[in-house]
RNA sequence: GGGCCCAUGGUCUAGUGGCUAUGACGUCGCCUUUACACGGCGAAUAUCCCCGGUUCGAGUCCGGGUGGGCCCACCA
């Protein structure tokens, strides 16, 4: 057995050991056919390092992976980068002081996908010293060949299955990215506006008062709605409007969904200036006035304001009617505007081709997957369900933006889509058309947009299961991601999985929380409260983030607490302490199971036993959370506190009880270092392979097999040991209360006499000595005897 | 406006109907005993947010309220 130095650096050992793992290819997915436990995670962004909400919702996902890689299951944990869309274009512009127009999209991705190569490395490194056990060597890129390719095969299979359509329709619109929008891209947040009550005119040139906080949108207007039930405005039902500035005239009409008590109970209808709008448009079919292009600005068709921004145009034309004695009133507001949340900008709705993934038409069928998965913790099923229940648009996918996925689509000179065929992709319509139209290149026009992110990202578990080169879709085990992302990435995934297999896409779905501040504030740069897990494993340990990590319920946010890091850095030492007590006299330990087990063997067994099934429980029910309190509370509390103590005396002075001794401690010490494993997967190695390694004949514990209860333990020993741990207890207090060393001895005659509770006369040491004891309880008193030779 | 989650010693937290409510950090006192002073032992600190109900029994279940967080809707 290899003498423990006597302190445990982690600095020194944790990248030793990363290093021994990736060697021995402990976290490979084995060959052969045993069951596969499969897991999906989170492409982060490659941006710089890794943050604390990462190092908190991967260490987590860990936990289950190296629970069931040592419960016999062959893991798939695939890991990759997400290199796609608008966060991946900045950083590379930023990076590289460049900007993506002056480049050829085909050129902006080859850099891009050089940038990844070489920055993926070192990115995760970080991964790699957190301890986790993903294919970090074989990671994948969003933006890589096969992701590609796995997209573009999605989008023809929707294509195939009339799942996905193009139309022109009115769409959120970010006038800064100049791109298409989906809804769950929004953000919503206050902004502080004016509210303008407008005079409009029927067309007797009565007056007419509306509210608005969009007075730019005046020359958009095409329409004036009241609630069907209001007495007010009945009589202009089928009358038009006069609309001030540009003097046009408009429908007035009743509409059910316009408020009575809000603003003036009259309502003007523009194209568009929210979700509002649209739907009126449909429904009333209304005239089209686009007044915006698609930079935000205001275009040539309104001649008093083109060119001007969307906010410049405000400003003039409040001057305007306040000029003309239009304006009857302005006050100041806050009021809740949706922005995109890339960017910050105020969407608009603008009227452009983009390509639909049909989910409003099956919500049923996504509601229905939504019951097929499991989820944990259950509540998190509503906020899917809920999601799906209230989508107001169809997917928009496509993104006019130079950088991204293509789509294998070309129009032909009549409007026709030609998409290419399956066994050409990845293919870019920009430089290449689809093989049956070689030599006819010139009677086609190329698709230029690009698939939104989560177009790619929406196709993980079949980029990991390589779905793009034939191989059939099995269902994965489980999802593992955070909360805020259920209405875009379960959502979207969940909709691929069903409408190219059929099947909801995993059999669990795993949500944990966020990592917050320590006063339970989210953590942003802007407000300078962010904590850098790469400090923290510098200043402590992997293991002890890591332990940090697995200390809330299942999808709590946690706040970051330095002291939970700190107590796991003490339970590190404990570890190596106690495993270095242990070590020195399982030197003689022959490995063989005892004829018989003496009462405090028993009793550590019978406890051991019992954690070792909660943990187990909880770890088959992803609550780690459950399984490091009941491993922390055995280690500390029972084998450490107590049993270590009880055992010395026997183990130093006794050799008669050895064989009981050694069996008990190798047992519980190897299996509480099994339980911890998962979580502390380092230091758990190194004493494991200090210690029992070569016992076991296994490479490394996170492949050995996990500890079971011990079956043959009888429920009276765990009542006598603990009442024996009672009574030290009560010893212990004793004299404390008298401010005595525990080592102090008592009169020499209460050692090997009966005691009893009543007298308080027992100390430490006979306590310790005691080996063969006979416990009888009674109601008032409970008398141990001694059978010392 | 709709929904979801949460509310436990100074702080964070366990607790999914049953004896004097878990643990950590902090506080105070004591102890260098041959695994560990990066330690051990002991102590103090909780009207388990409030009101009602179900029950032999409620921190735990139900109803209502208050406070916090999140999601969705709300841009007139």
């Amino acid at each position: 057995m290899t003498e423990l130095p006597k302190r445990y650096d982690a600095q020194t050992e944790e990248p030793a050991l990363q290093e021994f793992w990736k060697e021995k290819q402990v976290s490979a997915f084995p060959e052969g056919d045993g069951d596969v436990f499969s897991i999906d995670t989170p492409p982060p962004t490659l941006s710089g390092r890794m943050h604390l909400g990462h190092a908190f919702s991967y260490a987590q996902g860990d936990f289950i992976a190296r629970f069931w890689r040592m419960n016999q299951k062959r893991v798939l944990y695939p890991f990759g980068t997400d290199d796609n869309g608008l966060p991946t274009e900045r950083m590379i512009e930023k990076q590289q002081n460049i900007r993506v127009k002056d480049f050829s999209p085909a050129d902006f991705r080859a850099l891009v996908l050089k940038a990844v190569k070489q920055q993926q490395p070192e990115f995760m490194g970080d991964w790699e010293r957190l301890g986790i056990s993903a294919d970090l060597g074989g990671a994948y890129s969003t933006i890589d060949e096969h992701c590609q390719k796995t997209s573009q095969l999605s989008f023809l299979d929707l294509f195939e299955k009339n799942l996905v359509e193009r139309k022109e329709t009115p769409v959120s619109w970010c006038p800064r990215c100049q791109t298409a929008i989906a809804q769950a891209e929004f953000e919503n947040v206050e902004l502080s506006s004016h509210m303008n009550t407008v005079r409009f005119s029927d067309e007797d040139g009565k007056e007419l008062l509306i509210m608005t906080t969009r007075p730019e949108l005046i020359p958009a207007c095409v329409g004036m709605a009241f609630h069907p039930d209001d007495k007010r405005y009945q009589h202009l039902l089928g009358q038009f409007a006069i609309v001030p500035i540009t003097g046009h005239k408009v429908p007035v009409f009743a509409d059910s969904s316009v408020a009575q008590d809000k603003g003036t109970g009259l309502m003007m209808v523009c194209t568009f200036g929210d979700k509002e709008d649209v739907e009126k448009w449909h429904r009333h079919n209304l005239d089209l006035r686009v007044i915006f292009t698609r930079d935000g600005r205001v275009s040539d068709d309104v001649a008093q304001y083109a060119g001007l921004k969307i906010k410049e145009a405000r400003k003039q034309i409040i001057a305007d009617l306040t000029e003309q004695d239009l304006l009857v009133k302005q006050e100041q507001i806050t009021h809740p505007v949706n922005v995109h949340e890339r960017c910050s900008t105020e969407i608009e709705y603008l009227k452009t081709p983009q390509w639909y993934v049909k989910v409003l038409e099956h919500k049923e069928r996504l509601l229905q997957a939504g019951e097929e998965i499991n989820w944990y913790p259950q509540f998190m099923h509503k906020r899917y369900q809920h999601w799906v229940e209230n989508l107001g648009w169809d997917w928009c996918v496509s993104r006019q933006r130079p950088y991204g996925v293509p789509f294998p689509v070309w129009y032909t000179k009549d409007g026709a889509v030609v998409v290419a065929s399956k066994d050409e992709l990845p293919i870019d319509p920009l430089t290449q058309v689809p093989a049956a139209w070689k030599g006819r290149e010139d009677e086609l026009t190329a698709e230029t947009d690009v698939m939104d992110t989560w177009a790619t990202s929406s196709v993980t578990p079949q980029i990991a299961l390589d779905w793009a080169s034939g191989k059939p879709f099995t269902q994965m085990t489980l999802r593992l991601q955070a909360h805020d992302i259920i209405r875009t990435w379960a959502f979207y995934t969940i909709v691929k999985s069903v409408f190219h297999h059929d099947t909801v896409p995993w059999r669990d779905i795993v949500i944990s929380g966020h990592a917050l501040d320590p006063k339970g504030k989210k953590m942003s740069k802007s407000k300078g409260n962010v904590v850098d897990p790469n400090e923290v494993i510098s200043k402590y340990s992997a293991d002890s983030i890591r332990y940090w990590a697995a200390s809330t319920k299942l999808g709590e946010d946690l706040p970051y607490q330095e002291k939970d890091v700190v107590t796991g850095q003490k339970t590190l030492n404990k570890l190596w302490n106690a495993s270095k007590f242990c070590f020195m006299h399982l030197d003689r330990y022959d490995g063989s199971e005892p004829k018989s087990l003496e009462l405090m063997d028993r009793w550590v067994l019978a406890k051991y036993s019992e954690m070792v099934l909660v943990a187990t429980e909880a770890f088959e029910q992803y609550e780690y959370s459950r399984a490091k309190a009941a491993v922390d509370q055995f280690f500390w509390g029972t084998f450490c506190d107590y049993y270590l103590e009880f055992v010395k005396d026997r183990l130093y002075n006794d050799e008669r009880d050895d064989a009981s001794a050694l069996y008990t401690l190798h047992t519980v010490l190897l299996g509480t270092l099994k339980v911890f494993a998962p979580i502390m997967p380092h230091i758990t190695e190194k004493l494991y392979q200090a210690g029992f390694a070569e016992k076991e004949d296994c490479v490394s514990i996170h492949v050995s097999t996990w500890p079971k209860p011990i079956e043959s333990v009888d429920a009276d020993a765990a009542v006598a040991g603990d009442v024996l741990s009672e009574l030290l207890g009560m010893v212990r207090k004793f004299k404390s209360e008298r401010e005595l060393s525990l080592k102090i001895e008592f009169p020499s005659a209460s050692i090997n006499a009966p005691v009893s509770i009543d007298e308080g006369l027992v100390d430490f040491k006979s306590t310790a000595r005691i080996h063969d004891v006979k416990v009888s309880s009674g109601d008032t008193n409970i008398t141990i005897e001694t059978t010392d030779e």
